[in-house]
RNA sequence: GUCCCCAUCGUCUAGAGGCCUAGGACGCUGCCCUUUCACGGCAACAACGCGGGUUCGAAUCCCGCUGGGGACGCCA
């Protein structure tokens, strides 16, 4: 039997971390034992689904390097079959009309809570004749759930998970205005569609029990169940927009890459040995479902950032720039060639010290922006570092632009350095001040080799003259 | 309130009764490399929540407690 799993996220917002990470084990389960991997939208509550969260959800996907086989299914589409089924149940005694008011509901429920029971519906339509029902009411169709005994699902995460009927009770399957409810249309659509294993998050655990008695009311083939634990923020508390429940755009706005994410979300809650590091092709290779935890990951900004840097400087340097270029023009600059080609010629140097693109653009900026001095950078040219700054100036102008490469740059210091008896870190610093506004940069050799004679003299010149006093 | 799930360094985790003096990674600290910062290398710090069992032997199995999470919608 091939496997056959199904991403089913509802159009409600951004796509979501966790959601993401569910796509992901789903679409790596799908991938490693070449199975399928299906899209449904869940699309029913009209009032809350958008247009804009449907191609959120596809471009996040498509983003983190998601894809999926078929043609999406809408599950608002399908709503003529979930009535078919409702109505299928209803005609094999599995279902009843209730007309119970949403007041009296909600007495239950307090007086359930009140006495300290379960709160559920108490069944009082069940076994009632449509006869007494007051006149011009609407009914909901609710589901005849066993009274007795226990509902067992067998979990390829959690194990074997038992709850008492007691605690289910008929759930509704039809409102009163005739639209399926969720529970019955998530079975009907993942038996249609031929789901063999449902991989979601563990909040669905305890719906899963009330499916699972669909199934068996109509007689269909039970999928294997994988419920993954959730991910929470930091603190240990429920996600929320603060601490990461941002959408996954968002992450990639923030710099972080594809992949990187990717390799993080992996890990949440999953592993392999002692891997940490874990290319696609070896996901897909070693994921299984035996090696997901089943306690609930923290989400840590630090550790991505430390992924995401490593995945940075393995990038080659012609797809980092490609990348790094709407980061950069979000800076207002406009990069003409040249200032990509020296961008693309820096990227060694760069990318080293960046964790995020947000971060390699902000230390690129001086490549292709005359930069202004910060607070370190102004303190390095004090008298002392700007006498320095002018004496290098003079050396560096002698020095022929035939043999203006970094390696000959750092010798030529070096011999001056021992020279005039300075360190030459001293003699550098305020070389690297004024080229790049900054105490931290790559080196100093490196951005004077690139930016060429004419445009590190013109830099040092500028600044000295319009500081004379 | 009722039910369900979970519990190893600060964080992510390895660990399927003896291989555990509990391993790795991130972070933190120190050192080395060094023109700054990174990268890289080395080292250090740091955990089996508590209490009972079972067993010759338990991080691993069982029970209880505590703590955390989830679900209890005419939402999905």
């Amino acid at each position: 039997m091939s496997v056959i799993v199904r991403f089913a996220p509802s159009p409600t917002g951004y796509l979501h971390i966790g959601s993401a990470r569910t796509a992901l084990f789903n679409w790596l389960y799908a991938r490693h034992h070449q199975g399928k991997m299906l899209l449904r939208i869940e699309d029913t509550d009209r009032a809350r689904s958008t247009r804009e969260a449907v191609d959120a959800i596809y471009k996040g996907l498509e983003w983190l390097g998601i894809d999926w086989d078929e043609t999406p299914v809408h599950q608002f589409e399908r709503m003529q079959r979930h009535v078919e089924v409702a109505q299928e149940l209803l005609a094999i005694g599995m279902a009843y009309p209730c007309y119970c008011t949403p007041e009296e509901l909600d007495e239950m429920r307090k007086e359930a809570r009140a006495k300290g029971q379960p709160i559920r519906y108490d069944s009082r339509w069940r076994d009632r004749s449509p006869d007494e029902a007051p006149p011009g009411a609407q009914p909901v169709i609710r589901f005849k759930a066993p009274q007795k005994g226990n509902t067992v699902i067998h979990d390829l995460v959690q194990g074997e998970v038992h709850v008492s009927n007691y605690q289910l009770d008929d759930m509704i399957i039809l409102r009163a205005d005739g639209t399926p409810t969720y529970n019955l249309s998530v079975v009907v659509d993942d038996h249609d569609m031929g789901i063999t294993h449902i991989i979601r998050g563990d909040d669905h655990l305890t719906n899963t029990f009330r499916q699972f008695q669909v199934y068996q009311a109509m007689g269909w083939k039970i999928p294997h169940f994988a419920h993954i634990p959730l991910i929470h923020g930091q603190d240990g508390a429920k996600l929320s927009k603060r601490h990461g429940a941002l959408g996954i755009e968002a992450y990639r706005d923030m710099g972080y890459l594809p992949e990187a994410l990717r390799n993080y979300l992996l890990r949440l809650g999953w592993s392999h040995g002692n891997h940490e590091i874990i290319s696609t092709k070896e996901a897909i290779e070693w994921f299984d479902l035996d090696h997901v935890g089943k306690s609930p990951a923290r989400f840590d900004f630090i550790k991505l950032a430390n992924l995401n840097g490593h995945y940075i400087r393995e990038m080659k340097n012609d797809d980092l720039l490609n990348l790094l270029i709407p980061f950069m023009e979000k800076k207002r600059l406009t990069l003409n060639p040249e200032a990509l080609d020296l961008l693309k010629r820096g990227m060694n140097g760069l990318k080293q010290r960046a964790k995020t693109l947000v971060e390699l653009a902000d230390n690129a900026l001086f490549y292709v922006t005359i930069p202004n001095l910060d607070e370190g950078a102004q303190k390095i040219l004090d008298i002392e570092g700007l006498e320095l700054l002018k004496l290098m100036e003079g050396y560096l102008s002698s020095f022929p632009e035939t043999r203006w490469t970094e390696k000959n740059l750092e010798d030529y210091a070096r011999k001056i350095a021992e020279e005039k008896n300075l360190k030459l870190g001293k003699l550098v610093q305020p070389l690297r001040a004024v080229l790049t506004g900054k105490t931290v940069s790559p080196s100093v050799f490196e951005i004077l080799h690139i930016l060429g004679k004419d445009k590190s003299l013109k830099r040092l010149q500028k600044y000295i003259s319009s500081n004379i006093n």
